[in-house]
DNA sequence: CAACGTCATGGTAGCGCTACCAATTGCCTG
DNA sequence: CAGGCAATTGGTAGCGCTACCATGACGTTG
């Protein structure tokens, strides 16, 4: 009356199944499997073949809770849709592939509360690692993140006080850098037009006030924000807001490629000349940037990189040794264009 | 010398600590949690009560193993940065963010092999539902599908034969329609630009086909394919591409969005006016393309419906009632815009 | 009022795997 | 040649949870 498999699970082959078939005992099997050094040339091999010939795959959640790890790298970012963080997640996923570790893909909303939720969600499966996504976490996050056993990399921005790791660059800086350059070429009345207005977008907008104010041309109503998601057709309407408070701006800084975008279409259908009229910088260099007409100045950021650098920084320590710097900064570059070429 | 906790776990509250404090067993309490509608409305206030006193959160992973069920929804997309996904894994990921499912989030790089890796990882975790975008497994994938044990929800498309259920729409109809337009418009010589070629592209091309040999207009010189991916400085040299073998060229059918941002940044550069030399068309309806200048008439897809309805399908089947629906056509809008107003 | 369902609760026995601790073997050292 | 050590293998006992079955306390019914 005892029917010990196909009792519960879909009858698939176990690791004893293996054990059994390949004649030696299970705990030798799991390590044929995870540590192949330890077991002799031999043992393998009758292992391996019985592997193949079963099609056993072990089941990670079996072996997550024995091993009390699960090998999962959790990955928090504020949005799916933005290009921005698509291309950081991809560089996550590159790197990951060849490995044994999943992906559990989280999407805050930008919310702090979100991200709350999630990190809890996401820390009771016990991850191998966790990357998140800017500095600004919540003091409950913060906790969360620090109590979570496991290495943390927090990507997009570098900052003081890392919670462990953090790959990134100075949104600050490149704020700064990209209002300079639009003061240096000669432009005066330079806008700074901003969506979305997360931590980051600040930052940028405080670089932006930074250079503005040291060149003396600081004036608040040459700042136009809104809450709202940033998108093309949001960059239109915005740079009509824009002129409407203040028809002499003759440059804009825009928080990012798709405010610029937007902003570039309205100044063609408006009959704005760029760059001569106004010059536009945008802030990521998305590809079509440089194919745009006229091509667009931007602040060409490390995106996919960051990811990668992420990855291979939570791998070092999982490892056991952790990067000596904990703090990795990969800074930008100013990508001049015909949008501000004149 | 007996240390039961403590011991691996982190010394985190179990299931059986909650059931001490609240003097219940550890049954009641995984049932309060999971049907409350069988525990009386006391003992779950005190459980309640125990679980917030203490932290408790459930081991996912102890559970998955005991139920034999994992609270995953495995999601196999072939690209992260594509908009396009991007936007329906959006959808799931709304779908999904109030219930208890967590989502596993592969990329493909559109590659039938690691589609295949992929199905066999996602399967050994016994997830909950598997959503894959495109109809053209491989006979591997198929089956992998077939036995996973779980709704599966084919996503993008419709097709004769779904594995289980099917969410999308017929590119076929999407690249005629397509077409039609710009030939009911006036255009003559139109060419057919194609990145990446997947095989909802070359469904697309097909319905350009159908449409240009049933008005007696198809010249196999019209059409320029590559298999490189899409993006918009793709889109700019693939024009050029496409001028150079047809210098007649009167109007595009474009692959998808980037590649028609690409031509008509394109034509500004070349001076080539649209729509009134050439008229363009693209796939999608990104936002961006009605604020394009000029505007760009594509074909709108429902792709965060898409996800939206795919969720909902394999829910209702989690829950025990299928759709009887099992094929959704979700269907497309052609956007008439000034790129082919003439 | 005996027989029977229903409801609320609990005990037991795993789910498939790995941590921990032997046990065995062969070889090296003094 | 005793003692020690590394290399290889295995047994046992869980990891934290839930499926399954059992138990008792209530009605309900004929």
């Amino acid at each position: 009356m005892i029917k010990p498999r196909s009792r519960r699970g879909g009858g698939r082959p176990t690791i004893a199944d293996v054990a059994r078939k390949a004649g030696v005992g299970a705990i030798t099997v799991s390590r044929a499997l995870r540590e192949p050094a330890r077991v002799s040339e031999e043992l393998r091999r009758q292992i391996q073949a019985a592997v193949d010939e079963l099609g056993y795959v072990p089941d990670p959640n079996a072996r997550a809770l024995a091993s009390a790890r699960a090998e999962v790298f959790g990955v928090l970012v504020p949005s799916l849709t933005n290009n921005v963080f698509a291309e950081v997640v991809r560089g996550i996923y590159d790197s990951l592939s060849a490995s044994p570790f999943r992906i559990q893909l989280g999407n805050t909303h930008y919310s702090g509360l979100e991200e709350e939720r999630l990190l809890q969600v996401f820390g009771s499966q016990r991850p191998a690692a966790l990357i998140v996504a800017g500095i600004d976490q919540t003091p409950t996050s913060r906790k969360l993140l620090e109590s979570a056993g496991c290495p943390v990399v927090q990507v997009m921005e570098t900052g003081p006080d890392p919670v462990d790791m953090m790959v990134g660059f100075s949104h600050f800086d490149g704020g700064r850098t990209a209002t300079e350059h639009l003061i240096e070429t000669g432009y005066r009345r330079i806008g700074f037009i901003g969506a979305r207005m997360d931590p980051r977008s600040q930052r940028r907008l405080a670089g932006y006030r930074a250079a503005m104010e040291a060149a003396g041309l600081f004036d608040p109503r040459l700042v136009t924000t809104t809450p709202v998601l940033s998108s093309v057709p949001l960059g239109r309407e915005m740079l009509r807001d824009a002129l409407a408070k203040v028809p002499t701006l003759d440059g804009v800084f825009c928080n990012n490629d798709d405010i610029a975008l937007g902003v570039l279409f309205e100044c063609h259908r408006a009959s704005i000349a760029v760059p001569k009229t106004i010059g536009i910088v945008g802030f990521n260099d998305l590809d079509m940037m440089q194919v745009a007409f006229p091509s667009i100045t931007s602040i060409r950021t490390h995106r996919y990189e960051i990811g990668r650098r992420a990855v291979a920084m939570a791998l070092a320590a999982i490892a056991g040794n952790r990067p000596e710097q904990r703090i990795v900064d990969l800074g930008f570059e100013l990508k001049r264009r015909e949008s501000t070429a004149r």
